[in-house]
DNA sequence: CGAATTTGACCGGCGC
DNA sequence: GCGCCGGTCAAATTCG
């Protein structure tokens, strides 16, 4: 228990692709240099720095490639093991084929359920565009049931979940999209109200969106969204759980434009490391080639300390 | 003073 | 048909 505290829990593993010690390479030698010699020397130092630095960043421009590279390449496995989950599903389901039960209870209900129709927890834009294809396909063929009026982009429902401190009431998430307020009733299955938003991003954009509290964990706010943007998203470029960027490519892109953002924008970019990370995690974490080394890692350790 | 939020009333779907 | 419930409306209120 305790003895965590004291102990080494570096694992050393060698997985370490991103070697972060070269910035202070740099200054150090500058440092030494510019105290110790002219000016002239500093010149020439200077220029050596330049080179350095040229590659360092082309170093770190390679990384930032392979990065990306891998995370498409998560991404796609991504994809691929979350259809052939929705396959399986719709098999285990006989008869009824979870397609939205048609007569039961109310119209969009089925994300009450955890964000059903996104499957689990993710907060991810472009699988859910591509689960949501398959949702729309479905609610389409189910459409006579009910006239939808606006358009069918009502079936596009999404769950995404925010870190709340439990001790903030207002049912507010940033998301990066400006919201209107239009209603909030407290609900039956939940003690906490429930808000209901419209996207006032855009006068006609259709999106809503409910917040309330989880249920089982008040720090957490479950934000329902429902509908396409029909602008685009807060930063042009990149959307929230539910802009409409049918390929939404997760650019890492360290290296350029570094500190040019807006403050607004790091809270999206911090949304979007939140949500990398996750993505990074969870891959990491299904990696066997990873656990293995893990596994063996701390096998190791134990070793060593009870050799101790 | 205009915009945003609050909140009670209302509406429509669904189960009994 | 009635009552319950989630969702929406819109007048009142608050805020910048």
């Amino acid at each position: 228990m305790d003895c965590s505290s004291s102990l080494d829990i570096s694992l050393n593993l060698n997985t370490n692709a991103f070697d972060r010690s070269f910035p202070a390479k740099l200054p150090e030698e500058e440092v030494k240099v510019s105290t110790s010699a002219g000016v002239e020397r500093k010149w020439l130092v200077k220029d050596k720095s330049a080179s350095e630095l040229r590659e360092e960043l082309n170093r770190v421009y390679s990384e930032n490639k392979k990065i990306k590279e891998m995370l498409e390449t998560v991404c796609e496995k991504y994809y691929a093991l979350h259809h052939h989950l929705e396959k399986l599903q719709s098999r285990k389901s006989p008869g009824i084929d979870h397609i939205e039960q048609p007569t039961k209870k109310r119209k969009q209900d089925p994300e009450d359920f955890l964000g059903f129709p996104n499957g689990k927890t993710e907060n991810s834009s472009s699988n859910q565009d591509h689960h949501h294809q398959q949702y729309e396909q479905k609610n389409q063929l189910l459409s006579c049931k009910r006239p939808v009026t606006d358009s069918f982009n009502k079936a596009k429902v999404s769950t995404v979940y925010f870190p709340a401190d439990s001790s903030d009431t207002s049912l507010t998430v940033k998301d990066g999209y400006q919201w209107r307020k239009y209603g909030q009733k407290v609900t039956r299955d939940n003690p906490s109200p429930r808000a209901y938003f419209r996207c006032s991003f855009a006068p006609s954009c259709p999106v809503k969106k409910k917040v309330q509290r989880s249920a089982e964990d008040p720090s957490i706010l479950v934000a329902t969204y429902e509908g396409t943007h029909n602008h685009l998203g807060p930063n042009a470029s990149e959307g929230d759980a539910t802009s409409q960027g049918g390929s939404s490519t997760v650019t890492l892109d360290m290296v350029h434009h570094g500190g040019q953002r807006l403050a607004t924008e790091k809270n999206e970019r911090g949304m979007m490391q939140e949500f990398l990370v996750q993505q990074m995690a969870s891959s990491l974490t299904n990696d066997s080639n990873f656990t293995a080394a893990l596994a063996a890692a701390i096998t190791g350790r134990l070793m060593e300390q009870s050799r101790t």
